[in-house]
RNA sequence: GGGCUCGUAGCUCAAUGGUAGAGCAGUGGACUCUUAAUCCAUUUGUUAGGGGUUCAAGUCCCUUCGGGCCCA
């Protein structure tokens, strides 16, 4: 059936040919964009105007046509005419739905009032030779949408709009830290190490070198050592590898930035967040309150801040007292009790005390305590923060780069910001001591799985400190989710142009 | 990784276990202001793949592949 379209449109391009009106050559010149026509020229009489643009609908009315054409960004109709086009209007017949045709003509109001070009002459400049999706409901099949793209777009104009405001916003991102004095930077993608993060990289080897290398799985390291090197403001915008599940919000790589500054903290960090959101807000949007699936989103209070013993003590609906008495508490048994009392299943509450083999002093306790709360807010109340939210104090045992709290050494001086549920942005003051970040390192090593694979330990990183790093706070922001709660978006494939979709030729091995 | 669920024409979707269909697209025809144009005629199927139950399977069962949602 498909081979039967793809060989009637061969066989009219094989016609095209003959008539020496062969498309695929070269591009016309002095066209106009289809905004342009409308918003600017439309009002100059009788002047020749030349578009371009993709046939997405043809209405034959006998010895008159109406064709529907659209570009990047609008759709306008046509009006041929066999009068005017004599013995070339014959040869409309060779045009199907998707074809790329360039017009000359001239601009008038329809009766009903429409904007139209009244075609004084057209040329073919691509054939297209497979059927483009139907023109009302477009294509809805999620997964062929993701796997052709190319198709979705042209069948569905909302789709070309989320990656308008994808640019945008990573324009808006990149000029807000430009007007702020930083240094967009560029680390490499392939290192010896993948560190900065707690995730499984990808692994791949350079042939002539020799040598394994992994993908990346954080910038983090190696803006660090840039920081170390004297520049005092820092980002990057980039491409960040993790190889692990798929999920509506995990892509095996999406865009991050990462920004680093000297001699600020990480709380100073929370209102430059806050300030660079509502600015991208403020120029994709209208408005400061925005629609995300069910929810309406309000970015124009102050962002809310909080403790997880905070988010966990409403969540649990306990009294002011209890809440507060949870912030200093070292009693692991309270802790276990509230997990059980939330439903944290039995293994994972065991995964997270097996790394504390040694209780032996108050400090240990009261680390473990606070590692059992984070996981019951990972598991628990992380979906439901809906609204803008700084989350603070995090245990220090899942904040292995970030700087010690001064005031309560279980925890680090670190925030992770959420929206719609999701992690957006994690920040936290730079650990620059460089022992005590090399005893942490050894005793991840030693203690977390996780570190396996690639991500030994980066030697020329603890070097690095050793020359001396000014204190630095620095933050990452996941690129992907902020667009998905910019465009309304519910997975993160509705945002990536390819998102990876599993390959339908070779058979699951296992 | 576990649970639920979906896969039918190029696209969007129907089809009590009982003849695989419609709209759009395509093809042929009528029509010079249509706009989801209209009207007439008409082509198109490995029902995701494989196996089973049954007189009979798109439909029930098993299995493989792919997607989605939820959980981990």
């Amino acid at each position: 059936m498909y081979y039967r379209f793809y060989h009637e449109r061969l066989q009219k391009l094989t016609h095209l040919i003959k008539i020496r009106h062969a498309p695929f050559y070269n591009p016309i010149k002095n066209t106009i964009s289809l905004s342009d026509f409308i918003n600017t020229y439309e009002k100059i009489e009788n002047f020749h105007y030349t578009l371009t643009g993709r046939i997405i609908s043809i209405r034959n009315m006998g010895r008159s046509c109406f064709l529907l054409i659209q570009d990047s960004f609008l759709q306008i109709q046509l009006y041929a005419q066999k009068d005017v086009l004599k013995a070339k209007y014959e040869l409309l017949k060779l045009l199907d739905l998707g074809d790329i045709i360039t017009i000359s003509g001239t601009y008038f109001l329809t009766k009903s009032k429409e904007k139209t070009l009244k075609v004084i002459d057209w040329k073919i400049s691509t054939k297209s030779l497979c059927p483009i999706p139907e023109k009302w409901h477009g294509l809805v099949d999620i997964e062929q949408r993701y796997r052709q793209r190319y198709l979705d777009l042209i069948a569905n104009k909302d789709g070309r709009y989320i990656f308008q405001i994808r640019s945008k916003t990573i324009s808006c991102i990149r000029s807000f830290f430009d007007k702020l004095g930083y240094l967009e930077v560029e680390t490499p993608i392939l290192n010896d190490t993948a560190g900065g993060a707690i995730a499984k990289p990808f692994t791949t080897f350079h042939n002539t070198l020799n040598e394994h290398l992994a993908l990346r799985i954080a910038t983090e390291i190696n803006l660090k050592k840039i920081i170390v090197s004297g520049f005092n403001k820092i980002y990057e915008i980039g491409k960040i590898f993790r190889n692990e599940g798929l999920s509506s919000s995990h892509n095996p790589e999406f865009t991050s930035i990462e920004f680093y500054q000297t001699n600020t903290s990480y709380l100073e960090l929370m209102d430059l967040t806050e300030n660079l959101l509502k600015y991208v807000l403020s120029l994709t949007h209208n408005n400061n309150t925005i629609k995300y699936l069910t929810n309406l989103i309000d970015f124009s209070k102050p962002f809310k801040r909080a403790s997880i013993c905070q988010l966990i003590g409403s969540h649990m609906n306990l009294s002011e007292q209890s809440t507060n008495d949870l912030e200093s508490c070292s009693d692991v048994s309270v802790a276990i009790n509230l997990a059980k009392q939330c439903e944290i299943d039995r293994i994972t509450l065991n995964e997270v005390i097996s790394q504390y083999p040694h209780i032996y002093d108050r400090i240990e306790a009261r680390n473990l305590f606070s590692h059992i709360l984070y996981t019951i807010f990972e598991h628990k109340i992380e979906k439901s923060l809906i609204q803008p939210t700084f989350l603070l104090k995090f245990p220090l045992k899942v904040s292995p780069l970030s700087k010690k709290n001064n005031e309560d050494f279980s925890l680090a001086d670190r925030f992770e910001f959420y929206c719609a549920g999701m992690e957006i942005a994690n920040a936290f003051s730079e650990l620059n001591n460089p022992i005590e970040q090399k005893n942490r390192f050894t005793s991840q090593e030693k203690n977390n799985l996780s570190i396996q694979e690639c991500n030994t330990i980066d030697k020329d990183f603890l070097t690095s400190l050793e020359i001396g790093m000014p204190p630095t706070a620095g933050e990452g922001i996941g690129i992907d989710r902020l667009v998905m709660i910019l465009t309304n978006s519910p997975s993160i494939k509705d945002v990536i142009f390819f998102p990876k979709m599993k390959n339908l030729n070779t058979p699951n091995s296992s």
